[in-house]
DNA sequence: AATGAATGAGATTTCATTCAT
DNA sequence: GATGAATGAAATCTCATTCAT
């Protein structure tokens, strides 16, 4: 009998949630194991939430929050070019640290589960990295761009890692080559030259 | 009871697990429904497949048979430009067509399923990739680049796209743009301009 | 489609259900298992037998009939003292060579299973015991006993080695052993030497 | 929601396990007979094993044990004419009261099942009687003979008579008339007189 | 006489959730 | 707040038996 703040309970139980779903997936992760994890009982994890649905969304929002303040962190009083290769760094070693943030993109339950957290996070995220590349055309650093679609590649190239860790992590390419590619492709993207 | 052959009893299976396999995920589908989506009995697909998982790895097995027959078939007797440009429309193309492709990046089961075959295709698939940028870069076309890496970035653009259908299926960016952003950096790589 | 007579088709399943019945028991063995076994159908199993059950009875049948036929022949024409020998011999040689013996003695499905037959078999074979001992006794070779109870403990013992084919097929006593020790008891039954 | 102790709920299983084994083999039982007949849900038996085989074994062990330990005080403190006497009663009686004893010989799954288990057993209780019989052919109470095949004869009786109790219970032999014959045996093995 | 595809009932097992304590 | 025993629904898988061919 573990006497432990509200707070503190529920932060164990998130954590635990965090291994236990980045290891099995949603379906295959069960709410013994998480209690076990948490060093709680079964009957614990439903006091601080409404059912295992409630417990996986609140990690996926905890997660997101805290990728989207260090985003917002390394993108900060920065030239385009670099705010670009740090937000790319960011994300791509975060998703590293937190494999876990592959649930963000599961498709459990019919793709349906948490997709307005996604949406939601996709769609603040792409705005960021438009209004990089905006900064960077009206400054002449990048060339003229359908900018839109070119953020829409960028998230891509970033999803692309993130699958990349679950499916062939031992081919996942590094950090330096993914800027200097984007760069180059933001620089000359349609130009010949 | 509803005589068939048993060749065709398999492929109404196979087929059947496609479309339920791909919409609610592995652990998501279940027996009872792939069966009654294929017009048979729960008892009936067990007599063509050995288990859940032996009936996930054949389907998956002929997906990927067949998308890699079209990728042969696209690069095939084509310049390096056109190649890679050929390569990326048919993968972005058949990921929209087979939205169940995303199973091969499938994350039930802890990431571990089928991983010999998803592997073995990944192997195959870079090296194809790679083999277009070696010869683009001998016949000057494309920019001197760490060919491996450049050769991960292509396919993790790639992944992003099979991600982003499932995520954000409103976010796609379009093959166009694509390859576009791709042959700018297979040509300017790394290039001060 | 190998056509065979009838009689050749249901010796051939009879036989393989020995084999099949010997190493699963009657609920572990499958039909289909049987039927390969055989080189036939399914389905023309059924030709032959109404159900799983009549086949193991009529196996069973089978069985019991050989070996009273040998043992009747092993007791005919001897000495008490040579026809317990012979009578042991038999039943402990045949089922070592006839594992799938035990099935008479199986408790699968509650006991109850082709039970008339154990009884009637058991029954005649006691009845032969008695007749040997007491035919002994009359010649002064064995010593006076309880004559029912005495045919029960050597039922007994053959059935014991009967078991011990199953359980503990390292340790069985030999025949030889087993002869010694039933013509002691039988010739000093309740004697205080 | 019966509430109880969790100590109490797994006895009641295992009680419950062993009237249905005994009365319907290992296969024939199943789970939510047991589960019915111990006053439980049939997710409940797997709160306490992990599965059936398991919940079989375990039930097995602890019939062993208490057998072991009866047979142990049995024969202690005694003389060997004595010993085997309460030897084979104890097994004659303890098998009549706890008709699933034969579960121990099962043949269910291959008769491979709890195989460790039941040749463990077997080979504790075969050295006992070997050392009883030396005892008594020390003491010159029994004749020499070849005592370990002696004492696999005295194990064969002892299951003969087990599987007597299910396959032909109205004629089971007596302890008394059994103890006279073993005795017999054991004091006149070989002799001619 | 023979086949083997198909069925349907039933077995084992798992697990989110509840609730008496 | 906290526990963990208990439930019940659902999932996977097996198999004796049937029947169209």
């Amino acid at each position: 009998m573990n006497r432990r703040s509200a707070e503190e309970s529920k932060k164990r139980i998130i954590s635990a949630a965090l291994k236990v779903f980045s290891e099995y997936g949603y379906r295959g992760a069960c709410m013994r194991l998480i209690a076990r994890q948490a060093g709680i009982s079964v009957g614990g994890v439903y006091l601080y939430f409404k059912n295992k649905e409630d417990l996986c969304l609140t990690m996926m929002k905890e997660r997101m929050d805290e990728l989207s303040g260090e985003l917002d962190r390394a993108i900060d009083m920065n030239t385009p070019e670099g705010a670009i290769a740090s937000y790319i760094r960011v994300q791509l070693e975060y998703a590293r640290r937190h494999k876990e943030l592959i649930l963000t993109y599961g498709k459990d339950q019919g793709f349906s589960f948490g997709v307005d957290l996604k949406r939601k996070f996709a769609k603040k995220q792409r705005r960021i990295i438009q209004n990089i590349i905006n900064k960077g055309i009206k400054t002449g650093i990048f060339a003229q761009c359908n900018v839109a679609e070119t953020a829409r590649i960028i998230i891509g190239i970033i999803r692309g890692y993130v699958l990349s860790i679950v499916v062939d992590p031992e081919n996942l390419f590094t950090v330096e080559e993914c800027n200097k590619f984007v760069v180059a492709g933001l620089k000359n993207n349609g130009n010949r030259l």
